[in-house]
DNA sequence: GTATATTGCGTAGCAAGCTACATTTTGGGA
DNA sequence: TCCCAAAATGTAGCTTGCTACGCAATATAC
């Protein structure tokens, strides 16, 4: 009898991101959106939109329209590089700053209640059988080539 | 330290779902197309919409635009049916039927292959742990209430 | 039998994902 | 130097998900 992992996995995708969504629209965020910023926060340098690209593994366009939304909501601002001038760098904005302690409280807590009652060792192995299916499937949805030279560290 | 289980989740649902639409593409269906037909073809009665929303935990606009398209490439049929004038049903044409098997062997052979390396143990407890989340985080994204009694048989 | 609630569907409008293509800038090679 | 490839972004257009409406038909209540 198959187990029908890919309906399981597509139902839990929906729950987490709605629930996430409604514990952050207090802050006029979105689940993705609250994601985005936590990672732009908690750089040492001010990203462009391709380092996100890279860290969620999501298509340029898709990245670009949340980044958008973000600027459009005054969370987030855009400079160009000195440097190079094809990259828009993403600097975070004073309401931006203010809700990071709540935003990274609320993802935290429903990251947790995920596996409430879930054991270490579940907990463990809920990572690892998660890991090895990204593994398994491969097929990056955005086919981008893994960029074998690792930059000048981070 | 935090395990990143929504980012996973995420990651994970992004890959099923890309790799399932790529491996249909040759049918002209989308992931999301091909387990509605699956689940049209395999139903002893011609279902509704709402069946659909039930089974899928889809919302009723979701739902309606996923069959307007699969009407549109002809693979199914709207027709009214005589005793509930309110009620489309939902029928398979030939176009339909042509690609069961092959969509059917496609899911399945996708849906192995996220597990292709687990022991059945592992994937016993892999379904458990996914259900076990999807009770915990509950929050159906599309709230319609449970519905208390449970109508006659199925 | 009529009034109201429920149920099924339709549509508008939005967010978030994608592909495919164009544009600009950078950088490397002949 | 000059030309072309690679990289970063922009934009158009699609699917899939949602909420929030409204409408028509049925079912229930009085």
């Amino acid at each position: 009898m198959p187990h029908h992992y890919g309906h399981y996995i597509r139902i839990l995708h929906a729950a987490t991101d709605q629930a996430m969504t409604n514990a952050l629209a207090s802050m006029d965020l979105t689940a993705a959106q609250g994601h985005i910023m936590g990672y732009i926060t908690h750089r040492p340098e001010a990203p462009c939109a391709r380092d996100i690209e890279e860290a969620f593994q999501l298509s340029h366009p898709t990245v670009s329209g949340l980044l958008s939304r973000l600027e459009k909501k005054g969370f987030i601002e855009f400079r160009p590089d000195a440097q190079d001038r094809r990259c828009k760098r993403i600097y975070i904005l004073e309401k931006g700053r203010q809700c990071n302690e709540l935003m990274h409280d609320t993802i935290r807590s429903a990251e947790e209640r995920l596996v409430q009652d879930f054991s270490d060792a579940e907990k463990e192995q809920f990572s690892r059988l998660l890991l090895r299916a990204i593994h398994n499937v491969g097929e990056s949805p955005c086919k981008r080539r893994p960029k074998e030279e690792s930059k000048e560290n981070d």
